[in-house]
DNA sequence: CTGGGGACGGGGCCC
DNA sequence: TGGGCCCCGTCCCCA
């Protein structure tokens, strides 16, 4: 089904997008939008509203959210809050404006792709048609922000496409566009398709700050498309249905009524057939409808922006793929149903070629932040009155496309460009449309009612972070809150508050994220910690226990407070000091730590307690951290890579144990044989080799040898288990077991070189015993300093004569006591290899 | 058995 | 002080 071709063309965009046009209709004033912010604030908090917001809910709905984890009714404030995971997008490596960036095949929207997604394409087409999931990705997972090119009302060029345009608002005032029409300066959320139905969104688009977010609302299955539609909070703000689905509903039943129309009044027949969609108009074209069409309304509050009719520029296809539909921009939408005069939140822009009025912004547009920018006037642009609300015909931009709108508009054929599926994006299966996400399908639903396309999804959401958000380094423009582990390459950090990551393969952890006062209303409003998220994602923890609803948080709580925390907290920390400075001993096992926090997170080592939970496989870990790096199991990001090859890992360990294969560094040595290794387990595994067919086992320990003559040597007074009873050595201290131990050490050294081997064949006798127990002695004392030596063998006389060297044992480069144990006798290490201290417990 | 990699746990340091 | 970040070490799995 979806194509994983990377590739991507650029010409991508061509594809019927939600165009922003729909956007335009978002795009409108403010004024607008403020009343109907209000309203929305009634039934849902919004910002300002505080905590009475998060009254609206009770507790019941909260715990069953939690429980089920219905992310449908989220605020923005709790979509930032409660996400658990994070997802950057890859780092761009060439700057926007570079040759380079300008050069590569594919643009900065598709080499934004994280990891774990994949573009879907025609399977005739490197076009992008919509983003699919390339693996599971859990629910509460965070996208974005969405980055584009930043037009402030003024900065607005007046033919710009809006297409693409999502508004930013700032404590409810117009703030700014972030435009992602250009594929070489926005990026890879420009691509995903609007949800028709509540059933199929699998993404929840929001503000946070000032910029826009989507967040996964329920688990996205590997190969997946991603489908986004407005969060609860977003759609009431913007006076839109909370689902796709609704929106349908409403869409169909405008559409209905403005066939009805069309039968009625419509001049062309048609507009009401849906005919093939068509690629491009051009702007004339496109203009021309505008006139014949009637003027649309215009946003009520706006001044009419004339637009300019700047039409898209013949080379952007009108419909671009759209990434967000504008609803607003949908001249069939009912005003009612969109709520909000059009323009006033930014909805994604539509995928409606429309466009056009995009195309055009209107001079006014420049002017005035809210309305403008999409234009209008054109508006005139067909669409006919009824079929817009008052507002949305402003916005020419939004073309009202279509089909009810001025055939003039589109040619005969061509009934309903807007509303026309992208002639770029082949049918998919079903004949549907997989361009723009939702509308395409929705088109493809309700073609025969359709004029095509309907933007619907609104196109900006209050984006408020996103102002100039670099996604390679976002830390630039600081969000107040990042999360978990994003990376450039990597996905998804879990959601606790960040910082910004210098480091792009790092999630940034910042504190949680209070609600942003610039944000839109409700991601502003609604306290984060009022309301837990369903699952409370280790960050929230913390604070999430305060008012925690998720159940999951509760427990964490009770982990923390109760039993958990409790019990050692309960407990007196032995003060100690070393050096001068106050150490924390654990008062389970005595470890010290030079600050307390290091002892308390060690002292869930003892407890067991495990605060932070992955949501998905519900694995509990001591350390967020540990949540945040296990998190990449899921969703397969593997933020390190190995320079040489390239090849990627999800952690710097592996990519440090997989880097000596290139440096050919095997830091494990045998202690027993020149074996050496590039993992400690490695070793332990092969000295398990060691340990088999040694027929010659001390009676009296576990100490087993191949030749007879180790055994010898280990009976001579280095068997603990015998010494301790015949005084042999002195083994009269710590020290002194522990130089035993490394004599038994070297005889075990001995007993599988291939001296050992040649003694074996010389049928020594006594002497040839008490040649190797000097030998080997002389080795052990040789290394050491024998004055401060603890053990004295019997023969320490012996020992003294042989440790000046001796055969096989001496080794040049054995200049320490530890290189001498670490380095094989037969085999010296060379000087300049760093050898791994190998425990003397293994194996 | 060896080699390579994935996943984690523990802990130190820094902010 | 707690959180974040990083590193080291270990276990397990697989080819």
């Amino acid at each position: 089904m979806c194509g994983w071709d990377q590739s991507h063309s650029a010409t991508s965009h061509s594809s019927a997008m939600l165009t922003s046009e729909g956007a335009h209709a978002m795009e409108q004033d403010d004024s607008h939008h403020r009343p109907k912010m209000a309203s929305a604030a009634t039934t849902a908090p919004t910002a300002g509203s505080g905590s009475d917001g998060a009254e609206t809910m009770t507790d019941t709905d909260v715990d069953m959210e939690m429980k089920e984890a219905d992310m449908t009714r989220w605020t923005e404030a709790e979509f930032e809050e409660k996400c658990t995971y994070i997802v950057k997008d890859t780092a761009w490596e060439a700057g926007p404006d570079s040759d380079e960036a300008m050069m590569m095949t594919t643009t900065r929207a598709e080499a934004s792709l994280p990891r774990n997604l994949a573009f879907k394409h025609p399977a005739d087409s490197k076009e992008v048609v919509g983003v699919c999931s390339r693996e599971y990705i859990p629910k509460g997972t965070r996208f974005g922000p969405l980055v584009g090119e930043i037009y402030t009302a003024d900065s607005v060029p007046r033919d710009a496409n809006r297409k693409y345009f999502w508004r930013i608002y700032a404590d409810r005032e117009f703030h700014h566009f972030v435009d992602g029409l250009d594929e070489t300066r926005s990026n890879w959320m420009r691509y995903v398709n609007p949800a028709h139905s509540a059933a199929e969104q699998n993404l929840a688009a929001c503000q946070n700050g000032m910029e826009i977010y989507f967040y996964t609302v329920k688990p996205i299955p590997a190969g997946a498309e991603l489908l986004v539609w407005y969060c609860h909070d977003f759609a009431r703000r913007l006076n839109y249905p909370p689902s796709g689905e609704l929106m349908m509903q409403k869409l169909k039943q405008s559409l209905l009524e403005v066939k009805q129309q069309q039968v009625s009044s419509s001049p062309s027949p048609v507009a009401v057939t849906p005919t093939p969609p068509k690629r491009e108009h051009s702007v004339l074209s496109i203009l021309r409808g505008t006139n014949s069409t009637s003027s649309a309304k215009r946003e009520p509050s706006r001044p009419l922006p004339t637009r300019p009719s700047r039409a898209d520029s013949p080379e952007r296809p009108l419909y671009p793929r759209a990434l967000y539909p504008a609803f607003r921009g949908h001249p069939h939408i009912p005003e009612d149903f969109l709520g909000h005069k059009p323009g006033q939140m930014g909805y994604p822009a539509t995928r409606s070629p429309g466009n056009q009025s995009s195309a055009t912004p209107s001079p006014s547009a420049r002017s005035s932040p809210d309305s403008s920018p999409q234009g209008s006037p054109s508006g005139a642009l067909h669409s006919p009155a009824s079929f817009y609300p008052p507002g949305l015909g402003s916005y020419p931009g939004y073309s009202p496309p279509s089909a009810p709108l001025s055939s003039s508009f589109y040619p005969p054929g061509t009934p309903y460009p807007r509303y026309l599926l992208p002639h770029h994006y082949p049918l998919s299966g079903g004949g549907v449309p997989t361009v723009g996400g939702i509308l395409p399908r929705m088109y493809s639903l309700y073609s025969s009612l359709l004029p095509t396309h309907v933007p619907i999804l609104p196109s900006d959401t209050a984006g408020r972070r996103f102002l100039m958000h670099d996604p390679i380094h976002p830390s630039s423009i600081s969000a107040h809150r990042d999360f978990l582990l994003p990376g450039p390459t990597s996905a998804f950090s879990a959601a606790t508050s960040l910082k910004d990551n210098p480091y792009p393969g790092h999630p940034h952890l910042h504190e949680p994220a209070r609600a942003p006062s610039s944000g839109s209303p409700t991601a502003g409003t609604a306290p984060p910690s009022e309301r837990m998220p369903t699952k409370p994602t280790s960050a929230l923890l913390g604070s999430a226990s305060e008012h925690c609803h998720d159940e999951e948080a509760i427990n964490l709580t009770k982990m923390k407070r109760g039993a958990g925390s409790a019990g050692y907290k309960a407990l007196p920390y032995p003060l100690k000091k070393q050096n001068g400075k106050i150490k924390y001993e654990c008062n389970v096992c005595s470890k010290t730590f030079g600050q307390l926090s290091n002892l308390k997170v060690h002292l869930r080592v003892h407890s067991g307690e495990r605060p932070f939970t992955c949501q998905t496989c519900n694995k509990g870990f001591t350390q967020l951290a540990h949540l945040q790096k296990h998190f990449l199991v899921h969703t397969g990001e593997k933020p390190h890579e190995c320079q040489v090859c390239h090849k990627r890992f999800s952690s710097t360990s592996n990519l440090k144990t997989h880097l000596r294969l290139h440096s050919g560094e095997k830091p494990y040595h045998c202690k027993l044989c020149p074996a050496k290794f590039t993992q400690f387990v490695h070793l332990k595994l092969h000295k398990r080799l060691h340990s088999r067919d040694r027929p010659h086992k001390c009676p009296h320990c576990h100490r087993h040898y191949i030749h007879l003559c180790s055994l010898r040597l280990h009976l001579k007074g280095y068997c603990l288990a015998v010494s301790s009873g015949t005084g042999s050595p002195a083994v009269s201290s710590q020290a002194a077991l522990e130089e035993v131990h490394r004599a038994n050490e070297e005889i075990e050294r001995f007993d599988v070189s291939e001296h050992a081997e040649r003694l074996e064949q010389l049928q020594g006798g006594v002497e040839v015993e008490a040649m190797l127990e000097k030998q080997v002695l002389g080795m052990l004392w040789g290394e050491t300093d024998l004055k401060s030596s603890h053990f004295h063998p019997r023969h320490k006389s012996d020992a003294e004569l042989l440790s000046a060297g001796y055969g096989a044992y001496e080794s040049p480069n054995e200049t320490s006591v530890i290189k001498m144990r670490r380095s094989s006798p037969i085999l010296p290490l060379p000087a300049n290899v760093t050898v791994k201290q190998e425990s003397e417990d293994h194996a």
